[in-house]
DNA sequence: AGAAATAGTTGTACGCTTATAACGGTTATA
DNA sequence: TATAACCGTTATAAGCGTACAACTATTTCT
């Protein structure tokens, strides 16, 4: 099989043109997966699951409130779970339950400033790069911002 | 804010070299987790939860048969549940227990030939690159193989 | 106005993962 | 040889996410 161990980089050796796509997309596999895995600091830095934290940072991005529905189609789940979830964040004084004056069915759901403060605290860990990839040098760094950009644009 | 969407891509606009480390990080997070969630596809055609498929990968891979116990340090979990999990194995034919002759106290878990064919189905899928890699110009490719590689090997 | 659709909620059930305690069989240690 | 340690197993519980049915209040459609 003689495939690489977890954890070990697969060298360039050349190959053909789908070798390397390959091996390329193996290496940024494990490099998320095992240096950089965000996902285990953001869930213990806030205390909550990834999923509920998710929810945060949607509900702090979004320009304006949204409401559950909103939300549930948004994260593509249904209204049950989302009611649970936003019981959960609404416990932990992170968002608030308003009404919706537009629609009294519905309700909208803020984000409160402790919200906000945590919210911010897991973006700027998911958005923390490995150590790694600060050590690149320059020009190394510019062509992979320039094709990192081009890969995500393209689809 | 001014966070880009979920989806977006954050086009290189310069800045400091921490700020291109981090739109690098962020949009290779998008790339894996949008364009390429190759988990949620493994899961769906071998019909069993990604970690079921690891620990069927790992048997896979590994040049002589592990015991159970070396499973479970392996993959960072308890004994019950890998004794679950085998269980769950040897119901769908991939995985056999067998007596280790070395230490009767442990048992030796060989892959089935199904169970080879079901592992390397998933290597296959896990290993495909979003399309967007394939067409790269080969230049970049280069540069992207050999960066990706240290980055992977720095640690 | 009456019927149909929608929003949020409650309840229930299931699968997956993590965790802990306890047991019988086997091996290593004092 | 007696004791301790180890292996796999069973049992039990909990948290998380997904899914579905049913209910109330409200809005929209006919």
């Amino acid at each position: 099989m003689n495939q690489p161990g977890p954890g070990a980089a697969a060298r360039p050796a050349d190959g053909t043109e789908p070798d390397r796509a390959r091996r390329v997309w193996r290496n940024l596999w494990t490099l998320m997966q095992e240096r950089g895995d965000r996902r285990a600091e953001v869930t213990e830095a806030l205390g909550m699951s990834f999923f509920r934290t998710k929810v945060l940072r949607r509900l702090a991005a979004a320009p304006e409130p949204l409401t559950l529905r909103g939300l549930a189609d948004l994260l593509v789940t249904d209204r049950p779970y989302i009611t649970l979830v936003v019981d959960d964040l609404v416990e932990r004084g992170f968002v608030e339950r308003a009404a919706n004056p537009a629609d009294r069915r519905s309700k909208l759901v803020t984000v409160t400033d402790a919200g906000r403060v945590a919210a911010a605290e897991a973006e700027r860990i998911l958005g923390t790069p490995p150590a790694a990839l600060y050590e690149l040098p320059p020009e190394d760094l510019a062509v992979l911002d320039r094709v990192a950009a081009r890969l995500v644009e393209d689809h």
